[in-house]
RNA sequence: GUCCCCAUCGUCUAGCCAGGCCUAGGACACCACCCUUUCAAGGUGGCGGCACGGGUUCGAAUCCCGUUGGGGACACCA
């Protein structure tokens, strides 16, 4: 029988990395086998699905570099394959168990509930729901409907210990008195994600689960559910959560608590208002003082939270594969990082693409301890990936960053690109690069010089760096060809000539033409520039110190 | 609280299943030095770990038990 696995995210937002790992294993798992990869929208919670959502979990996923065999946009022969338009095969599966008494009608409010659970802590007990001695009739939960009441439909656990087979953990026994008839169809009519899982993986013929270990107390539930209904086990490989640097678990409300704990500071210091971070984030101050203290994060949404981030000038941890994609990481390091997350090929390589990845992935080398997600290995594995990627590659994967984060690199061809990534070999993400570059997508006549560079490269020694620039800008002007070759050979004749270490040059050079101190080699910012770009930013540089103008060099 | 999972450098891990090849290997981080035209990158070296306690065995990082620690799950969310 050949592998089939599949990665069913609900539609809420972006894929957050811990999702984005569990869908990495099953392609992997799925692509070493040669089996098939389905994508599956577990979307029966109505209220909590959010609008395009979708669109973008499928994006996040491709750009990762995963694809699909089956989903809701390829279609496939097991669909549809959002759960939201397969009611009625929830509904057929559900009769059945209806029908063998292996489920019940139960109409409790959600006040009734608390109060038995809330009873059963005060005597220090677990709550198990109390199943009826007689199960409710159809007629009967039909009456108690009209009556308002919210009719579910529970199933009824057998009373015997319950062991799952864990293709990592092994054999893990649940006593019974753990498991309760839980709810498999919720009063709106929709199954709970327990009932659709059972259904849909036996449907959609699923071999193999590979899914977090958070999922692991489930599992006997859904082993119950498909004993029951006389579906086959599949099997399930539990894999280790992702945590952070601190052991807790990653999640979006680590941008939340990021922000919290800025903003806190800002108003104990007194430098801000909670009105004017009201103001900044676009909310009320009553709502943001709630989700200050009360941990309401659902009173601030996405863009409120960015926007109130950019006003205090924080910088949110990245959670969604989305914000490692605006912070300039490669997704091919991403991928990679994701991979040893968890798993390790058994031998020292830790450089690989998913095509290598693929050819050893073996479920039998997945670690069964929790990984924390450490940043700066990231970050070093983007900056491997960075250097060792081909040039064709990396002009794309920056117009990616470039387009996604509205910067006028976008705007740049494919050769300028290219030499722009040359000339910042040696960059950690695609930020870097564009920090660096960022001179060119300047006006020559809006260059924003940096005080502290203009004191210390140009002003210093009685304006030393002044006098370097004045006496290499015609020099520069005669020179015949102006490639970074030719520019190179120009910088050590001239330093030759006149007593000059490099760097007393490239520097004042370097602020005249970019303001800063910060920009690629010197021939190569020289070179970027272009002839009459660079000539005329320094000789801006050079008038406005003559003018004394006071702003500007 | 109950149940479940886990345990090798600060972090990710190799070694564990089939005990000796392990004075425990690699990578990231950190420190030092080198290179250097700024920022990076690069080079060389260093620091650093089998959680603890009992067994089993000639021999334990590896097998067993316990303790401790960490994590997860306990919804009409998925």
């Amino acid at each position: 029988m050949s592998v089939r696995v599949r990665f069913a995210p609900s539609p809420t937002g972006h894929l957050h990395v811990g999702g984005a790992r569990t869908a990495l294993f099953n392609w992997l798992f799925a692509r070493h086998e040669g089996g098939r990869f389905v994508l599956r929208i577990e979307d029966t919670d109505l209220k909590r699905n959010v609008e395009g959502a979708e669109a973008r979990l499928l994006e996040d996923l491709r750009w990762l570099g995963l694809d699909w065999d089956e989903g809701p946009d390829v279609g496939g022969p097991h669909g549809p394959y959002r759960q939201s338009e397969r009611r009625a095969i929830y509904h057929a599966a559900l009769q059945r168990l209806l029908a063998t008494s292996r489920a019940y009608y139960a109409w409790d409010s959600p006040e009734e509930l608390e109060r038995m659970r809330r009873q059963a802590a005060e005597r220090k007990e677990t709550f198990r729901y109390p199943r009826p001695e007689r199960f409710p009739t159809r007629e009967e939960a039909e009456r108690a409907r009209a009556q308002g009441r919210p009719v579910v439909v529970r199933f009824c656990v057998p009373e015997e210990p319950i062991t799952i087979q864990d293709a990592l953990l092994g054999a893990i026994t649940f006593p019974p008195e753990q498991l309760d008839d839980f709810v498999i169809l919720k009063s709106d009519g929709w199954p709970t994600y327990h009932f659709a899982v059972v259904v849909d993986d036996a449907q959609m013929a699923i071999t193999h689960v590979l899914r977090a270990q958070e999922h692991l107390m489930n599992t006997p539930r859904h082993v119950l559910l498909q004993d029951a209904l006389g579906y086959p086990r599949p099997t399930y490989a539990h894999l280790p959560v992702v945590l952070n640097m601190d052991g807790s678990k990653m999640s979006k409300r680590d941008k939340h608590r990021a922000l919290r704990q800025v903003l806190l500071r800002a108003l104990d210091a007194r430098e801000r208002t909670l009105e004017q971070a009201a103001a900044a984030a676009g909310v009320e101050a009553e709502g943001l003082e709630r989700w200050l203290h009360g941990r309401v994060d659902a009173a601030l949404e996405v863009e409120g939270l960015e926007r109130l981030a950019r006003w205090l000038g924080v910088r949110l941890p990245e959670v969604d594969v989305q914000d490692f994609r605006a912070s300039g990481y490669l997704p091919e390091a991403l991928a990679n990082f994701l991979a040893l997350l968890g798993w390790s090929p058994g031998d020292d390589r830790e450089l690989m693409s998913l095509d290598e990845i693929v050819q050893v992935f073996d479920l039998k080398r997945v670690n069964r301890t929790a990984g924390r997600f450490d940043r700066t290995k990231l970050l070093a594995m983007n900056t491997q990936w960075a250097a060792r990627l081909p040039r064709e590659r990396l002009v794309a994967a920056f117009r990616d960053y470039a387009a996604a984060r509205g910067s006028p690199f976008a705007t740049l061809d494919d050769p300028t690109l290219e030499r722009v990534l040359e000339a910042c070999r040696g960059f950690r993400t695609l930020a870097d690069v564009e920090r660096k570059a960022a001179f060119l997508c300047v006006p020559d006549r809006a260059v924003a010089y940096d005080a502290q560079a203009v004191r210390k490269v140009l002003e210093r020694d009685g304006g030393r760096g002044y006098g370097v620039l004045e006496r290499a800008l015609p020099e520069l002007e005669a020179l015949s060809a102006w490639t970074a070759e030719a520019l190179q050979a120009w910088v050590a004749a001239f330093c030759e000539r006149e007593g000059l270490k490099i760097g007393e040059l490239a520097q004042p050079l370097r602020v005249a033409l970019t303001g800063g101190t910060i920009s690629p080699a010197i021939q190569d910012t020289l070179a970027l520039l272009g002839r009459e770009r660079a000539l005329e930013r320094i000789r801006r540089c050079v008038a406005a110190r003559a003018a004394g103008t006071p702003d500007t060099p």
